[in-house]
DNA sequence: TTCATCGTAGTGTGATCACAAAATGAGGGC
DNA sequence: GCCCTCATTTTGTGATCACACTACGATGAA
């Protein structure tokens, strides 16, 4: 909302770490990509120095992992970690919740419709990322909503970690995704000051969109074979140039 | 347990940021406090650009938090701030412990058992280090054998931030500490495979030591005057050579 | 054809420097 | 005596360089 006349802020560090944070946290980044500090510096057209505090301080944030040479690289999850994230997150979240409840005026409950509404329309018009986009901003905004810092600290890295997945899951959201129809639910729970069932509520859909991944989703532990390494050309127009080399 | 032989390894930044965040967690650094670049740097006979990294890694695990110039700082947690600590551990933690309940062996068992016996081995000294040492080493190898990274992870930085607090309550524990008799019971439920009655114990001592401190310590948004830095030379040996001169 | 070897390019780490902004102190004015 | 102002110092940021190490590709021999 503010980023269009504020030239003025910002160090070169917080716009890359901005940029890459938001890349990682909306699926850009394929798992066990490597993202190299001299690499990133080039593609942001700075030294070294920015690229290297940026993803130091995502790595940090559990957001990338580092390889034993130095190297960040898109954490790739494994099944057992899908498994805890959500637990984590079926913990928290309905907390975040809980504690939003009491707090919400009207103001918010009307934003919050808003995005419910965008998220329908982006439905409607069969724009996966526009419903993945508001079903993200609604419960944010939700989160936000219950002014406790560290716990949206928290659970906002857990989604962070979540993200690199959704390269992973893009094509099973393109056909439709089975969550976001509970929010209208939950909203209404909410305007009832009834914070228990909204956490309820939100509980099962967490479970649900786990159950629903883990059951589609071929993860880094499976035994299955490649692990989509090779349909890494997608994302395109960094700089992998595979040598598509006939053997 | 391994840190006696392996001097090849660690690089200067990794130092830096291991003994910055151990101090952190035992409350060696007052809240409040500034830790600049070069005074660390300084302080560690090295050159800036690894305290540089190590503080910024820090702050992004949330243990400092990072003035609007830049500078870090020893977070001085508000009432507010602490009860929401507090309300978030209570949740995660029985988490952990519920977790840890079907994994423990016996091997596992011996060990928290001899920590018990440590802390009341501290305890009978009078050694209210050695307790508070005891309790965290019983309860971290506790979440650990949860065998859930994220969590805890997530759960030490938690711990990090409120370490600082500890500073500020190093008075009131060199009286006694009321927490830590539970621990014994919670072992017994855990050795009997009772996770929810282990995560329950958790949580009320959780909660009470919560209320305990909330009752007896002073918070930075407190109405009271002084918050305590003038109270900042017992910790000396740094380079703070204060004035004292008499007005 | 296959495998081992070597050399080159790329990597992260850490030191050092220049720069602008902020914090700190002392001094003078009220 | 108190407060405002200004100069000095200290601060974080970012660029650049040197160094050691790793990864990768090409070249060679079996």
């Amino acid at each position: 909302m503010q980023d269009t006349t504020e030239p003025p802020a910002a160090s070169l560090e917080d716009q890359a770490f901005q940029r890459l944070r938001q890349a990682l946290m909306e699926g850009l980044f394929a798992p066990g990509q490597k993202l190299s500090i001299r690499r990133i510096a080039a593609a942001l057209g700075t030294s070294p120095m920015p690229a290297r505090t940026a993803l130091r301080r995502l790595a940090a944030e559990q957001a990338l992992d580092v390889l034993s040479s130095g190297t960040a690289i898109v954490p790739r999850l494994s099944r057992g970690a899908f498994k805890e994230l959500a637990t984590i997150r079926a913990t928290l979240e309905p907390l975040a919740v809980g504690m939003a409840a009491g707090r919400l005026d009207e103001g918010q409950f009307d934003g919050l419709e808003r995005m419910i509404r965008a998220g329908d329309a982006a439905r409607a018009r069969n724009d996966p990322e526009g419903v993945l986009r508001a079903d993200r901003d609604f419960l944010l905004s939700l989160y936000r909503a219950a002014e406790a810092p560290m716990l949206y600290g928290i659970i906002e890295s857990l989604w962070l970690r979540r993200g690199p997945l959704f390269w992973d899951a893009r094509w099973i959201i393109l056909g439709r995704n089975p969550t976001g129809n509970q929010h209208r639910e939950m909203l209404s729970a909410l305007r009832a000051r009834d914070g228990a069932t909204a956490a309820a509520e939100l509980k099962a859909e967490i479970d649900a969109a786990a159950d629903y991944l883990l059951s589609r989703l071929q993860f880094a532990d499976d035994p299955h074979g490649s692990e989509g390494i090779e349909r890494l050309k997608p994302l395109a127009s960094r700089e992998f140039r595979s040598k598509a080399k006939v053997a």
